[in-house]
DNA sequence: CTATTATCGCAAGTCGTTCGCAATAAGGAT
DNA sequence: ATCCTTATTGCGAACGACTTGCGATAATAG
């Protein structure tokens, strides 16, 4: 299996871009977190390990590693967007406190069944979904 | 079944808000229309109504239709948040096309039995869930 | 009917994200 | 290797969605 940093710069090469050291920076940095991330997070990162970039450019950088499937949008939270390195893991859901904001990732193997038929109903050419299931969890649902 | 904007009206009693207008008319306009909407949508509706009332005040209505069960956040795109009203109709998802932006609502029960596992496993009362499958529709498809 | 104070509209402010531009540097051509 | 073209960068300004402060208005309690 090939590295990010390979799928990266294939995807780079196939769309006639040019490899920066920024470009590669941004992608070691989305790895390096093995967590959801926003661009202010790549960016104190970045920058604590002395590297001058600018957030423009990791805001430049965010749709190239969206079309290269190295990353998805996780959620939409804080009036920001989340994402999440998914190059090399399987699929999975989130299921999040309405409360206190925790999010745990879980796997749904039947949601593929679903993709599948209601492309076929549909008629579309099915690439992928996003699953959240919200609700309080054990710690705030006592409250209730 | 109590009609929407009477339980608006029981919503804000027992919040111990005042009834208004303003707020009365942000209910009526997010139920006039069928579709979902956004912030701008409503205010550019009430406008054309000869209604005169602020985007604020839209914005801060949005919270209340959100906690009283009226609506829900559909989808972030554009840069901003689109809704739905809810109230009165059966959960449904969203199947969105990537290329032409495109969305088909349907249903699937299933869902609702992958709602109640993973709230079990992990502890969670579970109050809903937000399923969006995507990909390439028809049309858009054939250019792939 | 009066008093209290929530809500309103407006305009200014905040914050995430994009854009214009001059300087820089990637990478093909020489 | 060096030059040349132009994509990419960083910066700061601009933009758009949303929030907030404030004085004016109007909804409810008494």
């Amino acid at each position: 299996m090939k590295s990010e940093i390979e799928v990266f710069r294939e995807f780079i090469r196939n769309k006639g871009l040019r490899k920066t050291p920024e470009r590669e920076q941004v992608v070691k940095a989305v790895f390096a977190i093995h967590d959801h991330f926003d661009v202010d997070e790549l960016y104190v990162l970045l920058r604590g390990q002395n590297e001058k970039i600018s957030k423009a450019t990791i805001y430049r950088t965010i749709p190239l590693l969206l079309e290269s499937g190295l990353i998805q949008e996780a959620y939409f939270e804080d009036g920001h967007l989340h994402y999440e390195h998914i190059y090399g893991h399987e699929h999975h859901c989130h299921l999040r406190c309405l409360d206190c904001g925790k999010v745990v990732e879980f796997t749904e193997e039947i949601v593929k069944d679903v993709e599948e038929k209601v492309g076929e109903i549909y008629d579309f050419l099915v690439t992928g979904h996003k699953l959240e299931v919200y609700g309080h969890c054990g710690k705030c649902k006592v409250h209730k």
